[in-house]
Parts: C-alpha cells; sequence; structure tokens
DNA sequence: AATGAATGAGTGTTCATTCAT
DNA sequence: TATGAATGAACACTCATTCAT
C-alpha cells in the first residue's frame, strides 16, 4: 500500500517537475501535453490521471512551490540585530531565493501568467508580501527611534528591495551582461552600502 | 501614386496598431490574427499582404517602438545641472515614460517574449541601455570629481534606476495596491532623497 | 456578388445535408466531425466556417426541418369534410408525411436525442402539436354535434393517431416484416375503417 | 466453491444492472465504463473480468432481459373469456408492463440500439412478438365464429395495441402532459370501448 | 488591395481497453 | 478476484496560412 502510495506520488510529482521545466521554458500556453509527457517520459493521457486538467496542472505547480514554502520567515531575534547586520543579511536572503533557479523557474511561468490574467494568480511570489512586510516592520522601528531617518518606510522598503528584485530580473530574465558581471557578493555589498548611507542621519 | 503609398502605410500602421492592442491584451499566442483582424477593421487574409506571418508582425511592432522612439534622450547640458537637479530631471522623465500607457503594452508584449525567446528579441526596452549609459557617465564623473562617494558606478546606477523601474512593475504590472498608493511625485521625491543622501559623502 | 452568396448557401447547406445522413445513421454522438465532412467531401475544420459547433449544425437542421415545414397546416374547409373523408384524409397525410425518407431521417435522430436530452428539444416533431389539436376540434365538433359518441377527443385523437404513428415505427425502425407486408393504402382504409365504427353511435 | 460461483454470479447481475441504469440514463455511446463502476461500487478494470468489452455487457443485458423474461405468457383459458374481459385485461397488461419502469429503462437502451445497429438487436422487446401472436390468435378465431367483423386480424392486432404502445410512449419518452394527464384506467377503458365498438359488427 | 473559403496541423481532452500487481 | 496506472486512438475544435476570386 505504502508502495502504490509512493509510486502514485511519485508520478504526480514527477509529472510537476516535467511540467514546471516546459512551462518555464515555453509558457503555459505554449506548453503542450505532448510536450510535457515527452518530458515526463509518459503519455499525454496519462496527465488526466493526475490532474483533471491542464490549468489544475498549472496551479497545482504553484500551490505547491508557493512563497510560504520558498521563503523562510525570519526568526523573531533578528529584529534585535543592528542595521547593519540587518540588512546583510535580509538582502542576502532575498537575493539567494530570487536567483535560485527554481524560483526563477517559477518567475518565468508566474510573470507572463500575471500579465495577461491577472484576476486567476495570486500576488504573492513576486511581491514578497510578508518578507516586505518584516523588513517593513523593522525599518519603521529604526526610523521611530532615531536611528534612521525618518521617512516613508512603506516607499523606502519597496525601492529597496526592489532594487534588488530589478537587478535580479536583469540577469536571469534578461541576461543583461552588465549586471552578470557582478558577483552575488559584490550586489549585497553595494545595496548594504547604499541603503545605509541613505537612512543613516547626518 | 503617392495616394497609394500613403494607404498602403496607413494599413500597415493600422494593422500594426490593432495588433499592439491585442498581443498586450492577450499576448502573442492568446492572440489569434481573427482578433488583430476584427480590431483593425479588416479581414484575416489581408495581413499577409502587409506582413509575412504572425511572427513578423510581432517583429515589426517591436523594431519599430523600439526604446529610442520612446525615449528621448538627454541633451548634453543636463550633464552640468548639480545632483539633486540632475536626479529630479532623469528620475522623473524615467518613471514617466515607464508607466505610459504605451510603453505599459510594449512592456506586456516584450517581457513573456524576452522570457520564452530572450535570443530573438533585442534587449532595449527594458533596461534602457542608452539611459543606464547616461547616468553611468554623470554618476561617474561625480565620484572621480569627489562629489560622490567612490562606488561601482555601473552597479549603483543599475541599482537606482532598477527601484524606479521594480516600483512600477510593482504599480503597472502586478497591481501592487500599496505601491499604487503613492503618487509619482512622492515616488520621485523619495528615491532622489534616498540616492543623493546614499551617493553624497560624509 | 449573388454567386458568392449563392456558394456560400450552397456549402452550408451541402453541409447540413451530409450531416443529416450521417446523424440519422450512426446518431449524433456516434457521428464524428470527420465522417460528415468526408460525407461532404470537405475538411473537418471547414464546418466550423459555417456552424459555431458540432451542436449548433445538429439544431440548424432540426431548425430548418421543424416539422411545420413538413407537415402542412389543414386548411380550414376540410374541417367541413364529413367524417369517412375526413378521416381518409387526414391518416393519408400522416402516413405519408411520416413514412417519407426526409422524415425517418430525422426521427432517427430526434427520437435518441429526445430520450437522453429531454429538456434540450423542441417536442414538435414527434407529437404533431398542431396536427393533433387539428383533429381534436374535429372529433370534438362531432361528439358535440352527436355524430360521434361522446369520448374524451384528447384521448381518442391519440389513440388514433397513435395507432398510425406505432405502425409506421415498427415498419420503418423496426422493420417488423409482419407489418411490413401491408401497403400503406391496406392501413389507411383499415384505421379509417376502426375508427368510423369505433366512433359512431349505434 | 459453490460461494465462489454465487459470488461470481453476484458480481456479474451486480454490473449489469450499474449498466443498465446508466445505459438508461445516458445512453450506451454516452456511458463510459467509469460511470459504470462508479455505478456498481467496483473499478472499471474489473468489467472486463466478467465481460469481453462495453458492446459484449450491453448484449449480456439485453439477452437477459428479453421480453419473454418480462412478459408472462397468458395462459390459454384467458382465449375462453368474452371479448370485453379479454381486452380489458389484455390492454391493461400491456400497458402495466410498458409503463413499468424496468421495461422503459430497457426501452431507452434499446430503441437507439435498434436505429443504429437494426442488425445487431433483436427486435423482441418493442413488437411483443409473443404476445402480439397471442391477441392476433383471439381475434382471428373471433372474426371466423363471427362476434366481430371481418377484417385482417394482423393489422387489426398491431393498430390496436400499437395505440397503446404509443400513448406509453408519449407519456414515458417525450413526457407530453397532455398524454400524462390521463390514468391508467381511463386509457384501458377507452381502447377497450374504441376496439369493442370498432370489432363487434352492426 | 481585399475577401473569406478552405486546408492541415495542431490543441486539450476522453475513454475503452490492457496488464502488472 | 480486484485494482488502477498506463496506453493509444479517437474526438471536437482552433488557427495560421494560402489562394481563387
Amino acid at each position: 500500500m505504502a508502495r502504490t502510495v509512493k509510486i502514485t506520488e511519485d508520478r504526480r510529482e514527477q509529472i510537476m517537475e516535467a511540467a514546471l521545466k516546459v512551462f518555464a521554458k515555453k509558457g503555459f500556453a505554449g506548453a503542450s501535453n505532448k510536450d510535457i509527457a515527452r518530458e515526463a517520459g509518459i503519455t499525454p493521457g496519462l496527465i488526466y490521471h493526475y490532474f483533471e486538467s491542464k490549468e489544475a496542472l498549472l496551479k497545482a505547480i504553484m500551490d505547491d512551490s508557493s512563497p510560504q514554502r520558498i521563503i523562510r520567515t525570519n526568526p523573531e531575534q533578528i529584529l534585535a540585530l543592528p542595521p547593519e547586520q540587518f540588512l546583510h543579511l535580509v538582502v542576502r536572503q532575498m537575493l539567494t531565493v530570487v536567483e535560485d533557479a527554481k524560483y526563477q523557474q517559477l518567475l518565468r511561468i508566474y510573470l507572463p501568467e500575471v500579465i495577461y490574467h491577472p484576476e486567476t494568480v495570486p500576488i504573492g511570489i513576486a511581491n514578497f508580501e510578508e518578507g516586505t512586510r518584516f523588513v517593513q516592520g523593522y525599518l519603521a522601528a529604526k526610523m521611530e527611534s532615531g536611528e534612521f531617518r525618518k521617512m516613508d518606510p512603506g516607499l523606502v522598503t519597496r525601492l529597496v528591495m526592489g532594487s534588488v528584485m530589478n537587478i535580479a530580473l536583469l540577469r536571469n530574465i534578461l541576461h543583461d551582461p552588465l549586471a552578470l558581471q557582478y558577483s552575488q557578493e559584490q550586489i549585497i555589498e553595494s545595496v548594504v552600502d547604499l541603503a545605509l548611507n541613505a537612512l543613516l542621519p547626518g
């Protein structure tokens, strides 16, 4: 019994992995069930043994790899770190997640989908709701305490995190060679350096 | 005779405009020639008198609306402006262009295209090659002269402009309500404020 | 222009005729678009140039050959005929229509459709609403005047017409050899004979 | 061992009953093995342990419920009854059988099948071969003896029984509301009344 | 220049049937 | 005996493209 379940689960995951790959390469509409089946080493019909439709397959993939599962929430004690360490940690984590192959695949599927069917897709993946709130909370507290200059914390958070997100897009989606010449470490250093100087008073 | 050419040109442009609209709404794959023809008020067959294929039509649209034609190059004298005015001007111009309806339409077509067929598409639109070089030149000069802290001008430029680009994405593609609550002016102010404090020494 | 319209109309009708034939032979569900196209000498895709869907094609056929168009309504003066002539005329007409090849084809399509999708199909064809009402009116009047025995005219009408309908079913659908051995004339004679004796008083 | 056989028989019948139900509702082509299996509380594969194919299952159902098994043959002594009682009895029995749920289910399967595959299907069910012969014998005898007018007994039998059959069709297949407003008893009364008057001399 | 009828290759999906377990 | 994973052939339908007019 356990074995059967195991096999079944394997097949499902195998199909989802294949679909993730093909969707990321050709897009949801551009990927045919034949493509997915070929990638998974099965027959197109079998997909319907495990998923109700192509759309359901996409949904399953998105649900399965929702941002919560990718982005580990930060433990509370991080909030106690001094600005420089906090920013280092957060920016590094963000860049790492965002440049991870899996996340990139999801983003390639997610972005066109969100463009053409904004209503059907959860916003989650791309705007890091949770992560954004977390950082925003830290910045707000530091502004309150006077350690940071007083500005609109929501906007500042989006601008700082956005610069990281955007350089990741330049590198991984547009393959911009100029953006690719920097190491992750260089990027992190620069972002933190800029952010600190921008936010510290005086 | 001149009239014929004129009409022909009109038809071509008329089809391209219709296609731009439909592609932006449904995506390239999702848009049928029938859709385009209906939007243009013609019959599907006629498209093939002016374009070799649906792909050629897409290509023509992209070539026609390459970034050079959208982004007005900055006159040399801007380079003489002091940092605050320079940044204000450049950020305002960038945000204005990037949030313009026409640019948004192109971006909706361009982004998925670049994701799935990176080789066939000119990078132009999204990374603002020219604009980036322009700003980067200004920052490099100011760093050289000691007015700005010494950092990697290429990376800094991409981070600053990227934060603007990203917030535009949040607003116009993801329709993030939190990002939409700010006015363009607020965003410009914040970006300039952050950039100045980040770059000025001391 | 007239020619184009003519051709278009021809194609539509040609497809409808082919579909009628194939539907009658294999049933709606059993008939594939390929079958219909082959019968019509065209490509399956072309069907969709003229009809929105297979169902729409069926609908068009049914609307086109609705009973009103097959059964000519009886002019008022028939009501003035004496019983024997009236019955002869009505029964002959009914049997003629019902055993007509075209009607049989429609019935073959209609019957299974009505069995499995009773809600979607107009009752028209099979119960002769209009014809039934006509006959029922005549019988009711004769019963009223005392020329016929007083009975429930609705029920009697359905029983008399039903015996004709049923023998047509036996002959044309079940190909019952015993029912097939009689000529239409014999059937008409017997039905009229029976009906007259059944209805006349004394 | 006996138990195994018993169980096997049960399973077979269980599948046949489920199939009967599903076929009657959706038609043979419209019913999938999955539907049947679900109705029977088994898995689709199991059907093939008991039947060679879906068609074989249909055949088995039809053979199993041939009219002989449904219609109880009339004992000889009925033939001795006087006309009125004989007709009452026979018409009541026919209407009862024909409006029975089980018979209706079979008819729903049988009718389309006979329409599209007349060669593969036994005629039995619908024309009541045996019952028809029985009644025909009675009528012939009464005509011979002079109690009934001399007519073609085969044709008369089919017309009388056909009127019953047809009104049952109107009621149960077409759901004709006008035909449904009469009770079985009213129908029987009218049929017998009409038949007697039609057949009795003078 | 313009039409729209026509095609053929392709799509997602269904399902009777097989078979290893 | 029973399962349900797996297949392959079919299905209705779409659409970019061609071409006679």
